[in-house]
Order: C-alpha cells, then sequence, then structure tokens
DNA sequence: GCGATCAGGT
DNA sequence: CACACCTGATCGC
C-alpha cells in the first residue's frame, strides 16, 4: 500500500484513515480531544474509554470496528487519484483492554499491524485470535508483519500472566501485616488486579481517575478510593519509586509489588534466598514447584529488587518464546519491528529471518492448504514514513508561568491537566 | 492565552 | 535500559 492511504497509531497529517490500536500514550501521541484529521477506526471499548481520555473529541470521526469481521473501505490513491479498495479486520490482542491488532488485505497484499500484544499459549483468546488469524490469511501470503518487538530477545522469557497473577497473591499473603501498592499505568492489568482482589476477598484502592475506567470496563464491586477499605492499593507507576516505598515504610510496613517484564527487573537482585519473604511466621507457604533458591538467571520467578520491592514477571508483551510462535504462525515475507532498544538486540530480523521471506512464506501457504492461487503480488511499500527530527530548539530560557492555586503553586498547563482529569489540585498525599 | 511539543524524570 | 506515564518549560499561533 502506498503512503498516504492509512496510519496505523501515527496522527501526523497526510492519511485518509486513521486506525488506533489501543489507548495507551505511547500510541495516541499526536492524537487529542481536538482531533479533526480523519476517520479514527479503533476497537469498540477502545472508543468508550477514548471519549474519557480526550472529553468532547469529535465522535462523528469514530469509526468503530468490531473484533472478527472483515469491513470493507476505499480510499483514493494519491499517485493515481483512482479508488482502492481493501478490506480490514481486528484481532483481539490480549495486551490491555480494547487492544486489537488489524489485518489488512488488497491490491497491494496482505498486512498485519500487531500494535502491542501478548501471544499467551494458554490462553483461550489466543486460540481464538488464532483461528481468527489463521482463517484470515487463508491461501495467501502476509507480506509484511508490523510486530510488537518489545521483548524479541530470547533473554525475555517469563510465564503466563496466570502464573505471574499467583505469585503476586503469594508476596500479598506472605505479608499479612503490611501495606502493599501495586504499580500500574492508566490502562491494563486488570486481570491482574481482579485476580488479587477475588482470590483475597478484598477491594483494591484505586486512584479516581483509574476508578473511573474500572466502571467503563465494567468493574463495579473490586475497587475503591477509600483508603480505609483495603491494604492493597495500586498506584501510578510513575509514582512508584524506592523513596516512595521509604516513605511510606517511616508511616506503616508496606511492600511494592511492580509487575513487569523489563530486564532492570531481571538483574537486580540476585534472589536473597526467600523471595516471598515469609519466615516460618505469618502465612502458610505454598508447597508447589516455585523455586525460591537462586534466581540468578531464571527470569520467570518473582525477584525480591530491594527492602521493600518485589518485582514480578507480569507483562502484556509477548515474551520471545511467543514472539516466535507467532511468527512460524505466520511465516510473513517480511517483518517489521516497531519498537528499538539501545541495550538489547530486539530486532526481529536478526533472530528470525530464516522464517521469512517470500519462499518461507509459500512453504507455508503449501503446507496449511490444497487449493492454490496465483501468487502475484503487488509490490508492499511501507505506509506513513516517519518523519524524522525537527528539534531545532538550543537553548531555551527558563521562563515562570505558574499559577498560584489555593497557595499551591502550580504551572498552568499541570492545572489544566489535571482539572481535566478531574483530580484533586490541592493532593499533598504522597500516593495519588 | 492556548494547544502542541520537548526535556527530563520515575 | 524505559513496559507507559507525568510534570514543567517553551514554542508558535
Amino acid at each position: 500500500m502506498e503512503s498516504g492511504m492509512i496510519s496505523v497509531d501515527r496522527w501526523s497529517a497526510g492519511s485518509q484513515a486513521y486506525f488506533l490500536t489501543h489507548l495507551h500514550a505511547d500510541h495516541t501521541a499526536g492524537l487529542s480531544a481536538a482531533w479533526r484529521r480523519g476517520p479514527l477506526f479503533c476497537s469498540r471499548l477502545t472508543g468508550k474509554l477514548l471519549s474519557c481520555k480526550f472529553p468532547g473529541i469529535d465522535l462523528s470521526l469514530l469509526r468503530i470496528v468490531d473484533i472478527g469481521t472483515w469491513h470493507s473501505l476505499s480510499l483514493t490513491s494519491p499517485s493515481s487519484g483512482s479508488p482502492t479498495d481493501f478490506v480490514f479486520k481486528a484481532i483481539d490482542a490480549q495486551h490491555c483492554p480494547g487492544a486489537v491488532m488489524y489485518l489488512f488485505r488488497g491490491d497491494f497484499g496482505c498486512m498485519l499491524f500487531t500494535g502491542d500484544f501478548r501471544w499467551e499459549t494458554s490462553s483461550k483468546g489466543m486460540e481464538n485470535g488464532r483461528a481468527v488469524l489463521l482463517d484470515a490469511l487463508k491461501n495467501q501470503t502476509l507480506d509484511i508483519l508490523h510486530l510488537d518487538n518489545t521483548y524479541c530477545n530470547p533473554i525475555f522469557s517469563f510465564p503466563s500472566r496466570e502464573v505471574a497473577a499467583r505469585q503476586v497473591v503469594d508476596i500479598i499473603t506472605c505479608h499479612p501485616d503490611h501495606e502493599i501498592v501495586i504499580a500500574i499505568d492508566s490502562l491494563g492489568k486488570e486481570d491482574l488486579l481482579l485476580y488479587i482482589s477475588q482470590t483475597l476477598n478484598i477491594k483494591i484502592w484505586v486512584w479516581p481517575e483509574r476508578l473511573q475506567f474500572m466502571h467503563l470496563l465494567g468493574f463495579h464491586q473490586n475497587f475503591t478510593t477509600q483508603t480505609s477499605l483495603t491494604r492493597v492499593r495500586a498506584i501510578p507507576r510513575y509514582s512508584f519509586s524506592n523513596e516512595t516505598l521509604e516513605a511510606l515504610n517511616t508511616l506503616r510496613p508496606t511492600i511494592g509489588i511492580m509487575p513487569s517484564g523489563l530486564p532492570w527487573a531481571l538483574e537486580a537482585s540476585k534472589g536473597s534466598g526467600n523471595i516471598f519473604g515469609c519466615s516460618a511466621s505469618g502465612a502458610k507457604k505454598k508447597e508447589d514447584s516455585r523455586n525460591t533458591s537462586s534466581c540468578s538467571e531464571n527470569s520467570g520467578t518473582a525477584t525480591r529488587y530491594n527492602d521493600y520491592i518485589f518485582v514480578v514477571p507480569y507483562s502484556d508483551h509477548s515474551c520471545y518464546s511467543e514472539i516466535q510462535e507467532f511468527i512460524e504462525l505466520l511465516r510473513p515475507v517480511n517483518i517489521r519491528g516497531i519498537v528499538s532498544s539501545k541495550k538489547y538486540c530486539i530486532d526481529p530480523h536478526y533472530y528470525f529471518d530464516h522464517l521469512c521471506g517470500a519462499e518461507q512464506a509459500l512453504w507455508r501457504v503449501q503446507q496449511k492448504l490444497e487449493h492454490e492461487e496465483g501468487m502475484d503480488r503487488a509490490e508492499v511499500a511501507d505506509i506513513e514514513p516517519v518523519a524524522e527530527g525537527n528539534s531545532p530548539v538550543v537553548g531555551r530560557k527558563r521562563k515562570l508561568d505558574q499559577i498560584d492555586f489555593f497557595g499551591i503553586r502550580v504551572s498552568r498547563v499541570s492545572l489544566l491537566r489535571r482539572l481535566c482529569r478531574g483530580a484533586k489540585i490541592a493532593d499533598t498525599e504522597p500516593l495519588s
């Protein structure tokens, strides 16, 4: 597909149709309540959350994409001016609520944008997604796969979210007299919190804006904004730090749990023996296969990061082996990773080139199907090349742009942002 | 005055 | 490092 037609998770001018995979901020940079550039396609749930995140956004531009069914669209080729028809389908990405992948099929060939996704072998949703993908591809080759390669390196190996969630509950039950804070983002990891809530039969504190999202997602019973009702609180990740935990511990014994698949988690501590922090007293220890001895090279278990912080390998992105399975299933002609890392090589080509290319794609077709069809494909070109760097700023003058609000000095922008979210303005508590 | 964007932090 | 997000400063209209 030529450029100037569609964009996925990119919001610069020049496309005729814009697709949003999910509502995390790193995929919505450039999208705002003032959106006017064109039709915005997203899943029903993302659409629902979108108007909460961007109040006042022009809903007439929203195009709800139901999951699992084909939709058709006709755009205009910018070069020839002739109409270009294609179909597309949304597939559950198992990343966060509302997250989908998009599969496009047309004269240009076939392309899949995963957005962020988790391809969890044990999950039902993945089985369904697998069936939908295979059915959608049928005897076609996948010409290009735009892949969530966040953890595309063999060092990233972690268990299913179900297993990781049990580790979190174990840590909590092993600290019966502690307050617990869990780091989360504005969206995602609801299943983890629900599991904790249901297993331990407790409510979980969340901040006010997050409770709004919980209600939109249909969770009405398990969450609260009243601190007095629970010892377990989910707090924004940006306010989760060692300093925060140290401050909290001057008030009450508190531990922090960081659900993450990230490397700093693994490298942190070389398992100081008892990961769950249980001594013989207190909650009964689970007699399962989880190994608490030394976790130096095992990234699949919870690790004690320091006195206060535990890191649990609960990830909403696919680990390496899941990415591998995904690519083996699809056998795309070409792959493009959507993220890059400075520290680790996560380039899909480095690991999976042998699974790609026209021959491999053809192999897949031959494996899966008997009936054949012409394999002639138009050349697949990229859509919407990234507009690179324009940062001419050299020396910025410091300017005071602050507003006195009931004696608290905040910047104008911060004040507006907080008002917009319905946040308390004069909030001096460390954790809200 | 306002929205958009960047820098820098967790 | 950076999963995703915040704040403050500044730019340009």
